[in-house]
DNA sequence: CGCCTAGTTGACGTCTGTCAAGCATCGTGG
DNA sequence: CCACGATGCTTGACAGACGTCAACTAGGCG
């Protein structure tokens, strides 16, 4: 039990390690993946965690909080391209350039883990299992790029919206807080930015979810009323029937 | 040199190897690489390589032709996520799953190279290099997507267009076409549900374009003839001088 | 108390989807 | 070789959704 460094947290004791690259293994292999990992004092609000094109050296474990993914683009254009909740993996689309392709922002005070890649890589030799969680952790990541495009595509701002806070839900869930209560963690110009609609239409859809009680909004204190019409706004038609799903 | 099988070609003298999985593998790893890889006969124009839901066991490397992939959710609502041309891999966002998320239909004759995921998984074990290569594979796919992303979530008609021409052009250099002159494989039909645009405006669009003299295009046969006009119009600003920017 | 940022609400224009009709392109068979 | 239908593509008219501009309100903080 050496406690020697001030935010020395172990994987084997994180409430988050059954969402974490972590999941599937054995005792003595978390151990092993543990003493790679580096804790990282916590990130105030709006303090990034790296900048457009540095080079690409750790990925990052969010344990507390939430981020965001800015591109800014040639001409200033600025894209939101993911938000980033506690038990998920940021920096995966670092890999391919080797270098960061955009900003990583807090969105709140946010502890993160930070896990050096090249020696994940090379652990990664040795510890099937991490491989293979490592390989999914990317394609669950590609996956939830193509439902966003989806929506990106073809849906209405009604739909978009729907989509995002169900989302949300549903991973606040599976990260330990309500499913239905919240406090959003950005602004409504991040969420305009994220879902490519303007922040007067994300504001005038939010009024009209909340005439129809689909949810109760406050600022950013959020109340899902609804969950079903919320769900059948965002496109999804069937909640109760059988859909695949499996690990 | 047993070249019982009639499909038998080799990793090792494919033209293709430099975009490929083997990239950065030693000419013995190329080798022990190439048997795991399975040849198929040519896939005709239409014919599916695997269904939506079906079981995940093999990725596959396109050698010619091309492919779509066709997302079909469950109000009957289709998505084509994205086109693959040779050299580029297919099934990467099946692993999380373990099924495949669409259709991959044949968009012409098509051949691909079969390679079971599970041996490249093992074999990756060995070969530190052609996990490395993995990794980014599928690292470049979230990138990709995310710049699909950005497309979807604010551009214009045009920019999406333009965008497309330019990228399709881009890929079909580094497979070695014509970057100017090339057949497109996908219907306007196809274009149109990829960037989420109704076919009417493909071609209203394309029309325009042409008549602006960005390209030539009579059928499926393409022509760009302003290549930096037209990633002007995609939104690309300067194609030389770099710019330095953060928050 | 007053400024500053975040969010709301209204008026208006435009882009693009929808519907509908017309045109070209291709493969099939007589 | 041409007729013919099927399919894919183009063009036009119209309407609706959403962005833009602008004014206004509500919190938050020195």
């Amino acid at each position: 039990m050496n406690t020697s460094h001030l935010h020395r947290t172990r994987c084997q004791t994180c409430s988050l390690s059954s969402l974490c690259l972590p999941l599937s293994l054995s005792f003595d292999d978390v151990e092993q993946f543990d003493t790679i990992v580096r804790r990282r004092s916590p990130l105030t609000r709006g303090e990034t965690l790296y900048m457009q094109g540095e080079k690409f050296e750790n990925v990052y474990a969010v344990r507390s909080g939430s981020l965001k993914q800015t591109i800014i683009e040639a001409n200033g254009e600025e894209q939101i391209t993911s938000f980033y909740l506690p038990g998920e993996l940021v920096g995966l689309d670092s890999i391919d350039s080797d270098t960061h392709p955009g900003f990583l922002t807090a969105l709140e005070r946010t502890t993160v883990c930070e896990i050096p890649f090249k020696r994940l890589e090379s652990l990664s030799e040795q510890l099937p299992e991490l491989r293979h969680q490592l390989y999914r952790c990317m394609s669950r990541e590609i996956v939830d790029d193509r439902r966003l495009m989806r929506l990106l595509s073809s849906k209405t701002a009604d739909e978009r919206l729907a989509s995002f806070f169900r989302n949300l839900s549903v991973r606040l869930d599976r990260c330990g807080h309500s499913a239905v209560r919240f406090r959003l963690p950005m602004s409504r110009s991040d969420i305009g930015t994220h879902l490519g609609l303007a922040i007067e239409t994300i504001s005038r859809v939010l009024g009209r979810f909340q005439q129809q009680g689909l949810l109760n909004i406050q600022g950013r204190q959020v109340e899902i009323l609804d969950m079903v019409a919320l769900s059948e706004r965002a496109g999804i038609v069937t909640p109760c029937c059988g859909e695949q799903k499996h690990a």
